[in-house]
DNA sequence: CTAGATGGTCAAGGGGATTGACCATCCTGT
DNA sequence: ACAGGATGGTCAATCCCCTTGACCATCTAG
């Protein structure tokens, strides 16, 4: 019975998950970037603060390397990122965001700040706060797979 | 700044969503269906009341009718479900879980409920109470959509 | 300085989705 | 009652992205 009560919250983790990368690709879209797929942005969120290995984006997402160096690949054609030699180990390349992958974040920053903002008015400022806190002491493992 | 706070909370979504798909999944396969894939799963909780068409499950899924049917098409090869002509639409068919499907639905409520049980006490049973309820008032479209 | 671990790419193959064409049946208006 | 459109579904071809497998270069430990 507490069963049934707990279970229930699955669906409305993963109904809710659905919703917000939807409204967030289409945000993102809507303000010029429709050539990339969420799956990109999740790599930019494991790229942005100083760049990446593909092995480490490969992990961030779940996927092979060579899935991740693929997706590398198609984001430096469309000009999202670089590739530049690292600094103190050879072997390895650093990706790195360009100014237009930059762009691309911040859009899709303000995308997902339009998604949550109605929520405010739902639930109140200080649910909100609560629910931050909450989800934050759950599993947050930091990765996010695209594709199930 | 609240900007900043409230955009916080995305990742956290997905990354939980992340994980407890993974988590179900395991659970499910570790119960000894292991020829199936989440998008299956996602596709018996429309199934499950009372059967449902073709096209229902693809709006379900968010996928072509096509897609639908080649993934009803795999399923019953494997045994899970069944086509039944539909009792008054002789266009349409009732697609309908087997005992098998059953089977591994349940295997699936079990294995969610074990992925969210350690969250009780993590969290607290009060705390536990008003996250489903706040989810729930968010928006619970009821879309599923297992490829981002 | 060899041996293995690690970072990455190239190449081939496959699974699952999409687009497009098509058929059967239901429904609506005249 | 019946023409025309909407609806439910399938077949076929193609495409996109991911995986497996092989391989190279460099780092690191004994």
């Amino acid at each position: 019975m507490t069963e049934n009560a707990d279970s229930s919250l699955v669906p409305l983790i993963l109904g809710l998950a659905t919703d917000l990368v939807q409204a967030v690709d289409a945000g993102v879209r809507d303000r010029g970037f429709d050539d990339i797929r969420p799956a990109h942005g999740f790599a930019f969120v494991r790229l942005a603060p100083d760049g990446a290995g593909v092995g480490e984006i490969a992990a961030h997402l779940g996927v092979t390397k060579q899935a991740a160096s693929q997706l590398v690949d198609e984001l430096v054609r469309k000009g999202y990122v670089e590739r530049r030699p690292h600094p103190t180990d050879a072997r390895a390349r650093l990706v790195v965001l360009t100014e237009r992958g930059w762009a691309c974040t911040r859009a899709a920053d303000e995308a997902a700040a339009d998604a949550v903002r109605p929520w405010a008015e739902l639930l109140g400022e200080r649910r909100i706060r609560e629910l931050r806190e909450d989800l934050a002491r759950l599993g947050p493992s930091g990765r996010i797979r695209p594709v199930w």
